[in-house]
DNA sequence: GTCGAAAATGACCGGGCGGTCAACTTGCTA
DNA sequence: TAGCAAGTTGACCGCCCGGTCATTTTCGAC
């Protein structure tokens, strides 16, 4: 949102989106441990490029984030009047599950703490799951004591850990989403011994992403 | 076990132990990135003291990682034969939580893959951990399909997404586990979409544990 | 084609890391 | 108590990382 400024170079915009979809592919496939410079190497541009175009390395993890979480929202928003609400409800887990890979909350952890707009999207997310999870509660599918927060936490738990154990493209998530989801059925529920976290943000902000 | 070596001197068993509790401490607290130099002055020795003690940083990470481990089987073989063998299955799974800790499948996946020690208390513990999960499931307590490695890569995934997002000391893992207990059960579960991994270590050893 | 500003470049910097080693200290044995 | 091997120390090394900046290249308006 540029304030009626100069329209912007047409490489500069071709770069920016090289270095995103670098950053995303880099992060997917080795962490966010990997150096500025493997990023700059993948998308085809020096190193000092991708400092023009993101003030930190901070920042870079933010906006991938921010794009990521963004589509979720989108998916949720698809699904909030689908007529099955709970497999509105199941199709939300399995989306969250691939966009967010075997990232999963490692990307919120280091990111919304320290970033407003990620931190914004972020809560647009806890509102959207919130609402298919209250459908499908309503509906006697999900037991009446998770949340949006729950679900998506459960969800980013598992396919983080099943995704550093197993090759990239395996979908062995799906095994222990299937399990989760029934821990999920309101029939003899175990009560549940701590409340519901509000939100996914850790509260300490332990350390830099670097 | 030395060969009829030395018996050892008092100081350098002394300084070994500070050294093993000072690394779990900050591993604990501060995950797997502390450096070497914090862990020797938590320990109140000089840096060079770690190396002689221990080869390389992964070699005092899979120390660690090891110790925690036998711990856990141990616990497993207390439990083999209590009279309850659901609740056995339940104690085992919060011991897990809390011996672990929010680090859990970090350590293995950074250590099992190299260390052969590790891996080896790694397969008594799935070994360990099959036997309560038969039992639970001879008494019709959990669903069929379900493995000791599946009950483990659950409880890990969760207690470790769950530490990283609350406060060092909360027990809001909890919650988290009895939800996927609560899907282990047999009534009404769903059919599970891929077969049960043999193991839990990763198969391409992603990068050193630095 | 000209030209100025925006963007790209890559050598460079400071710092922190894992790991090494020669010099020094300490616990054990005789 | 003498002596020596085992243990400890901390300065040091090379490496790699995030980040900077003077220089060069490229875009696009005229």
């Amino acid at each position: 949102m540029p304030t009626a400024a100069r329209p912007a170079r047409v490489d500069a915009v071709r770069n920016r989106a090289l270095l995103l979809a670098a950053a995303e592919a880099e992060f997917a496939e080795r962490g966010l441990d990997v150096s500025i410079a493997d990023i700059a190497r993948r998308a085809g541009v020096a190193k000092g490029t991708v400092f023009r175009h993101f003030a930190t390395k901070d920042a870079l993890v933010a906006a991938v984030a921010g794009d990521r979480l963004a589509r979720l929202v989108a998916v949720a928003r698809s699904l909030a009047d689908a007529p099955d609400s709970g497999a509105a409800l199941r199709e939300f887990l399995s989306a969250t599950a691939e966009i967010l890979q075997h990232q999963g909350l490692t990307f919120l952890r280091t990111v919304s703490e320290c970033d407003p707009v990620v931190a914004e999207i972020h809560d647009r997310l806890l509102a959207s799951a919130g609402v298919l999870v209250d459908r499908a509660r309503r509906d006697g599918l999900v037991r009446p004591d998770v949340t949006g927060a729950d679900v998506l936490l459960l969800t980013c738990a598992t396919v983080h850990t099943v995704g550093a154990l197993s090759e990239p493209g395996s979908d062995l998530w799906r095994r222990y989403l299937t399990i989760v989801v029934d821990g999920l059925r309101p029939e003899g529920a175990s009560p549940l011994p701590r409340p519901a976290p509000e939100r996914l943000r850790p509260s300490p902000l332990p350390q830099g992403a670097s």
